[in-house]
DNA sequence: CTTAAAAAATGACTAATAGTCAGTAAATAT
DNA sequence: ATATTTACTGACTATTAGTCATTTTTTAAG
């Protein structure tokens, strides 16, 4: 009978109202701000059968961290698609992860709350590692957009793309955040743009990694 | 009579002397497991008189903060002074901020907290202002690197030397926090040597600045 | 249909901790 | 010696993550 496979449907599907509820009250109020009681009410449970379903706070944070990075995933994907070359393609994704900031703002935000933590991966079965382990997938993408630019002598042949990407990916991030939590203190004190500065940035990376004959 | 001005004076030490206990209860237990009660029982205080000089935790790391953002800019403008180019410099305060993770590795852990945080900026005699006056000089020392950079010609002439410290900036904490929070995960599964991305990242940035007669 | 066992859900409870404030003590001025 | 101002105290409140003994619901067996 296919009562244990029901069981096992209606049990994922729990789990997904919950992260579903913590969403809203995440992306609403912050993930500091967001109380367990509320993402319980939120779900029409109580707060125990959160627990039942997460080990913890962090835990539930990090299922709607893990969505994200698929989302982010996706668009890494979509927008290296639609270059020919690999340094166009590495660029793209550059912009793909503004874009992502800006499309889905919410699920961005946050994000870099714990892109800048440590996390304890001591749990094979967390949502930690899920986490990580879509993260990896993301620097994959970039990864093969710097290898088939080497390929086709778009980015110069000496680096690494897996180290390349990673440092790309670091230094994106930087530029992101800067903009994302300094943007309003800065900007309207020194009336900088930030689009601009991200813009600006992304060029720097191109020259940094073009092939110069 | 100077009975003001000692009261001052002592008034400030009282402020010193709790900076210090917190410091010693933060840097060993990290911000968010250190607590008001214990900072308050180093300092051999009330958790109450911790709320006369500090407006709240916050405010109290935030003192902290600003003193490891002094040092930095120290720091910066030691190695800057070392170099006669301005691309040199610039490259040399990158390291220095690298230096400063090392050396100063518990102001360093405590900043980068915050460094990718929003910090309200409600009070005009806050610790948060202070911090941001001390991080615009930062910002300085670097900007004027670059500016000097354009003038002697190892910096191509169509950057904007502030605009290009914000990146700099933004593309280094990346970077570094890229090693710092992910390096022990990423290290040991994929055996990258994170010391070496950050000496590519920095030649990455080098290549993006440098005149190319 | 009845009942025993298993699974899922509950919510009152504990522990921890940031922040408050009425009261006390110390320092200073008169 | 006394009044006033300043500094400090610590018991108290409010909030919230996480627990667990109990209850409710579902499933399986006779």
């Amino acid at each position: 009978m296919g009562t244990i496979e029901r069981r096992e449907r209606e049990k994922k599907q729990r789990e997904n109202d919950i992260i579903e509820a913590a969403e809203k009250v995440i992306f609403s109020k912050g993930l500091e701000t967001a109380t367990m009681d509320e993402i319980a009410e939120v779900a029409e449970l109580s707060k125990g059968t959160l627990y039942l379903y997460f080990k913890n706070k962090e835990d539930l944070y990090l299922a709607i961290h893990a969505r994200g990075t698929r989302i982010l995933r996706q668009m890494f994907e979509d927008a290296a698609q639609k270059h020919e070359q690999g340094l166009d393609k590495a660029l793209a994704i550059g912009y793909a992860y503004l874009e992502f900031s800006r499309q889905y703002a919410d699920y961005y935000n946050a994000m870099i709350y714990y892109e800048s933590h440590a996390v304890e991966l001591t749990d094979e079965e967390s949502f930690a590692h899920a986490c990580l382990q879509e993260g990896e997938a993301v620097l994959q993408v970039l990864a093969e957009a710097i290898a088939g630019g080497i390929a086709d002598n778009s980015i110069r042949a000496d680096v690494d793309p897996f180290k390349t990407a990673l440092i790309l990916w670091g230094q994106s991030m930087g530029t992101l955040q800067l903009q994302s939590l300094k943007g309003d203190a800065l900007g309207e004190k020194l009336n900088i743009d930030f689009e601009e500065l991200v813009h600006l940035s992304f060029d720097m990376m191109r020259r940094s990694l073009q092939n110069n004959p």
